[in-house]
RNA sequence: ACCCCUGUAGCUCAGCUGGAUAGAGCGGCGGUUUCCUAAACCGCAGGCCACCCGUUCGAAUCGGGUCAGGGGUACCA
């Protein structure tokens, strides 16, 4: 990275000083800058710009042309063009991960109803993880949790058991913390249809149809999980009862009014949780902990939760039932992914499972093109609430900035076809002297960033940077393409040119890879 | 009452490990095509960065408080 190539510089003339390298903003003279003299300045009570001055001086390095000194007292570095052009030559160091096992767990929607948008913005923030971790050097996979036993898969199965009734013109009553939905009813006529009866079978089946439902959705959304596990595998694997056992032996339970309580304030918690009722029913923290120690068990070397918001209040249980088995805080990350909502002609739509019709991914998908939703989703912080624009989204023009970026791709893609048939072949090498611009050097200066900003996402886990960064160099394409000629007399030219391009196009393409977005050639 | 997220241009949001005149898209107004895709590009207008106090050479960014909006606070998941 460049970034690091200066900060090196640095560190070697200031050991052991927290060295901060930025980007220079537009209209200063300058790639990077550094704010090192102020602090050395207010350490030393001199001033600044002095100080800034005799740091400038000692500056040297490879990658540097020119040092340049600007007011308050920032210490701005241009690069050298043949230190870009080596840059662009060579390929990207993107093994940060070396090889570490993470494991992501997101979407892990229960099988009593169809996915929602909110579980949609978990999809696609957790794949896109996947893609970087992978392309970054991890091994990382992507876990599904099915919740297909407990009081909920009860609760279906009651209602739907009602819903048959009804349906056979009986008098049907569900439960008042059950499932109302229209789309129980769909199964309780399938249910009827195949002759099942009794709630255990009935149980079985609706669960079923869930799982293959939320399957075939995330296939639809490109959504690929390489582990499905489900929580009758951990019963049954006898980790709830270890974990039970374990904590009470370790003293971090206690029983009050013949509950049993687990000590979570002493991991941060503001109240202890109950984890086994006085009628002796598991609630779902310790099911949950135990899956937990099931992923700690397969040996990873960092785990990933990707929940929406309602969860937020459970990260305390759950961290400390992990720290209260032996593992450190730091082996769970908890993402929270903050809120959706769908605004269509200026308004928001509720997005409650009954009202809302576009609760339903499925139905989105229904309106909506694939590559649009991920790209939507991936514009904001996953912090952030999101307000999906369906006006916006359902646009096909230059205002909706997924085609934006792929635009710039096959625009590229046409103009090298274009080369080719006037006998330009997109060169290998190219004599890269001749890209003199600044358009050209904008270019070079954003396609070698792109190993930074996945450098920073892959920190933060937060794959909107790249969203961002594209529509940027999408910008710096366009803007390059306006103002110059690729394919035109100078053959050379046109040659250093194309392949600019081309890196260009491949560095769009990996980004939209990325994010999964599809990248077409044409359009 | 407590916990979490949020408050930046008319709208949707970047920027927040403190740094230079606060950016982008959309919307508004005005331009650009004998030429490789106008799904593009350029210009103009538009801001007490919710408010107050503090820390600092320096605050949209950090800390405390106030106000406003959303979400969560089950022996449900």
């Amino acid at each position: 990275m460049i970034r690091d190539d200066i900060r090196k510089v640095l560190e070697d003339l200031f050991p052991g000083e927290e060295i901060v390298v930025d980007y220079v903003p537009e209209g200063k003279e300058g790639d990077y800058y550094t704010n090192l003299a102020f602090k050395v300045a207010a350490r030393e009570g001199k001033d600044p710009q002095d100080v800034a001055r005799s740091i400038a001086e000692r500056i040297k390095g490879p990658m540097i042309d020119r040092v340049t000194v600007l007011p308050p007292a920032f210490i701005n570095f241009t690069l050298r063009k043949e230190y870009l052009y080596d840059r662009l030559r060579k390929k990207m160091a993107l093994d940060i991960g070396g090889g570490k096992r993470i494991l992501i767990e997101y979407v892990s929607a229960n099988p009593t109803g169809p996915i929602n948008v909110v579980s949609a913005r978990a999809a696609a923030v957790g794949d896109s993880l996947i893609r970087l971790l992978r392309k970054t050097g991890y091994k990382a996979e992507a876990e599904y949790y099915v919740n297909d036993t407990g009081r909920q898969a009860d609760l279906l199965a009651e209602s739907v058991s009602q819903r048959m009734i009804e349906i056979k013109g009986g008098q049907g009553k569900i439960p008042e913390d059950g499932y109302h939905g229209e789309y129980v009813m769909d199964l309780a006529r399938e249910i009827i249809t195949r002759g099942l009866d009794g709630i255990d079978a009935i149980r079985e089946y609706s669960i079923e149809y869930f799982v293959r439902d939320h399957q075939e959705v995330m296939r639809d959304f490109g959504v690929v999980f390489d582990v499905w596990t489900r929580e009758s595998d951990i019963y049954r694997g006898a980790y709830v009862a270890r974990v039970l056992e374990t904590l009470r032996s370790k003293g971090k339970t206690y029983t009050e009014d013949g509950a049993t309580f687990f000590r979570t304030t002493e991991f941060g918690d503001d109240k202890d949780r109950v984890i086994v009722t006085k009628d002796g029913r598991n609630t779902y923290l310790l099911p949950d902990i135990a899956y937990h120690l099931h992923k700690m068990e397969r040996k990873y070397d960092l785990l990933v939760d990707i929940w929406g918001p309602d969860h937020q209040g459970h990260i305390k249980g759950i961290a400390g039932g992990l720290q209260a088995l032996g593992y450190p805080a730091q082996a769970l990350r908890v993402l929270i992914i903050q809120e959706v909502k769908i605004k269509e002609h200026g308004e928001l739509m509720s997005m409650s499972k009954r009202a809302g019709k576009f609760a339903a991914l499925a139905d989105l998908l229904g309106r909506v093109p694939r590559d649009v939703i991920r790209f939507f989703f991936l514009m904001r912080s996953s912090s952030q609430p999101l307000d999906f624009d369906l006006d916006l989204a359902l646009r096909q023009s230059d205002e909706n900035p997924v085609y934006y970026v792929q635009y710039a791709h096959a625009r590229i893609k046409s103009i090298i076809a274009y080369a080719a048939e006037g006998g330009i072949a997109l060169p290998e090498e190219a004599d890269m002297s001749l890209l003199e611009e600044k358009e050209e050097f904008d270019l070079i200066k954003d396609i070698l960033k792109f190993e930074e900003i996945l450098h920073d996402a892959v920190r933060n886990l937060e794959p909107y940077q790249i969203t961002y960064y594209l529509i940027d160099l999408a910008h710096d394409f366009h803007l390059f393409y306006q103002k110059h000629r690729v394919v035109g007399e100078d053959r050379k030219l046109s040659q250093a040119r194309l392949y600019l391009i081309e890196r260009t196009a491949i560095t769009i393409k990996d980004g939209l890879e990325l994010l999964g977005v599809s990248c077409p050639e044409k359009m």
